[in-house]
DNA sequence: TTGAAAGCGTTACCAC
DNA sequence: GTGGTAACGCTTTCAA
């Protein structure tokens, strides 16, 4: 912010004090038309551009709100197949970036996204929290100590994690659509053996598995420990379908989500293993590039945009001071068919 | 940002001043290593979160960039057909935010996305300048009169826009691409009436216009001025191509970009007018939706994301004082044939 | 309706 | 290496 003009310049020039320069900005129903006018008028012709750090130190907020997201957001798969080269297509967080940015703006809030790569001392987590009103940031995306303690000074909703004491959480029924699908597995394509594929660390993963393991328990089945993966890093995915190559293939790959369940074709076609004619494969987020997968991706549908609009309304609320935003009933997460179960 | 600890409580907590304490998060090395482990522990225990304005204020930069779009980007198309529901994928701008992203997140800056629907009096193009150090806007996207007075106090790269004195621009080679286009469409296609669909108002929309005629020319044809219409505004590009339903059928409508030409094979297509076989229809960017359009749209692709990361690098040189950014060749942007023109 | 002045939490210059 | 102490530009009482 190369310094320009100031409150002190466009008060000289408008012949008023500094006091009444800002008043005409924050309140002008308290300033007289004519005055008004006048500073209008010589902001104008100063180029005036207001400090936000300097009305952010004096106002004590900011006016905006952050979201911090995971890296892996950020740079592009190097290479990959068609299929799994993926990243030309919105993923989850994209896509409730998305609902953030909207939602923000409705309210009137200026977007703040954490930069990485600082060399600094201090989690980037804790830098962004030291640029806004309220954080929004994925569970998992920073360490659980540092989002504690940007919670005592300010609102974070953490998507996908727990609710707890300092950081909200939006609620996502994560298990019904799941479950929703391991019904249909079992009862109308009459699968048995299920590998259920994906970490188990959030919350919200876990909700999954539970779903998938109350699924094979309701058939009688006996529902095998989840194969590590994280959808973060394909490896991991390639090397959890691989172990699985050897002996006698399962009848379905249930992926815990869509990244992994589309890398988890691709490794299955590349290594001659048709899908869904000798194996199914499942996601779970409903992303664009599994809709458009070929075959198109049976999933469980995430309402992306939505939960990135009611992470901004829990803090706006909070912020705000207005109702304590009463307990909202978990957004649905409905089950879709595609072509990758076999249908 | 509700005041929370300061440097104060840390220096006193730590037992040293306040400059240590700045000094300890600023220029490490210059602490006793033992100080700065107390200071670092007592900021710990403290859940200290230093404060983004101050600095900013006192440092006279804010550490982040500013990305200013269009209003259009940000709400959903309330309805529309399969095709054309377009918003699951990302556009053009949508694209160049990505490319922003990334290069922003590897030089370390944090990115601001501008908030609208703010009461203020204040153009929020410069609410949102006023807490940058370098701004990046979409050109059309805000006054031409407030980009330059923000042009004034800071680095502004305008896309889309001239090259002028204040605001630099980030140069795509628009007109290859589309002659390319123009070219295919007449000498391989055998095309004699085109139509040419898009507005004038920015430089890259008349340089695509340009080689669109420059094409025509070339084939000894005389070239139509173009159908005024906004990639906005799907209103206004229906009209526009509804215009030329009544008598004969152009052989081709050229459209200035994918968002156009999508909506224009809708609107065929609901006419009963079948692409391509009774017309083809072409359009300018590369957008994902285009690419996997029914028929896969015929376009000229552009380098969106290094469009944005070209962006931010030239803020980053200027803000950074190193090189002045050498001239930078324009960057290709190459024709894609798809399906829709007819091959 | 307007002005004076006291902060707001950092940084950075200058001593020590 | 460390501490004092002016800025930094704005908001917001409190008076006038």
């Amino acid at each position: 912010m190369p310094r320009g003009p100031t409150v002190y310049d466009v008060a000289t020039r408008a012949g008023v004090s500094i006091a009444t320069v800002s008043f005409t900005y924050r309140q002008p129903h308290r300033v007289r038309q004519a005055t008004r006018e006048a500073v209008l008028a010589a902001a104008d012709a100063l180029g005036y551009v207001p400090s936000a750090s300097a009305r952010g130190l004096a106002r004590g907020r900011t006016g905006s709100i952050g979201l911090y997201s995971f890296d892996y957001q950020q740079e592009s798969t190097p290479a990959g197949s068609a299929q799994t080269d993926v990243r030309h297509f919105p993923l989850y967080v994209d896509e409730v970036q998305r609902g953030v940015q909207l939602e923000c703006r409705r309210h009137g809030y200026a977007l703040m996204l954490g930069a990485g790569h600082s060399a600094r001392h201090l989690p980037d987590v804790i830098d962004v929290a030291g640029r806004v009103d309220g954080l929004i940031a994925f569970a998992g995306s920073a360490p659980p100590e540092a989002i504690a303690q940007v919670a005592k000074r300010i609102p974070v909703v953490e998507l996908g994690g727990a609710t707890g004491p300092d950081a909200h959480t939006v609620l996502v029924d994560n298990h019904t659509g799941m479950r929703e699908l391991t019904d249909h597995l079992v009862r109308d394509h009459g699968f048995r053996r299920l590998v259920f594929i994906g970490q188990q660390g959030l919350p919200e993963f876990r909700a999954r598995y539970d779903a998938f393991a109350a699924g094979l328990a309701a058939a009688g089945l006996a529902a095998p420990d989840p194969v590590p993966s994280h959808p973060t890093d394909d490896a991991s995915t390639i090397a959890a379908v691989r172990r699985h190559l050897a002996g006698a293939l399962p009848d379905a790959f249930v992926c815990s989500t869509d990244q992994e369940a589309l890398v988890a074709m691709d490794t299955l076609t590349a290594a001659g293993i048709g899908v869904p004619d000798r194996v199914a494969v499942t996601g779970f987020d409903g992303t664009v590039a599994g809709r458009i997968a070929e075959p198109r991706l049976t999933t469980v549908r995430q309402p992306m945009e939505a939960v990135g609009r009611a992470a901004v309304r829990i803090l706006a609320s909070r912020l705000e001071g207005s109702a304590p935003d009463a307990h909202h009933a978990p957004l649905a997460a409905p089950f879709v068919p595609g072509a990758s179960c076999g249908c």
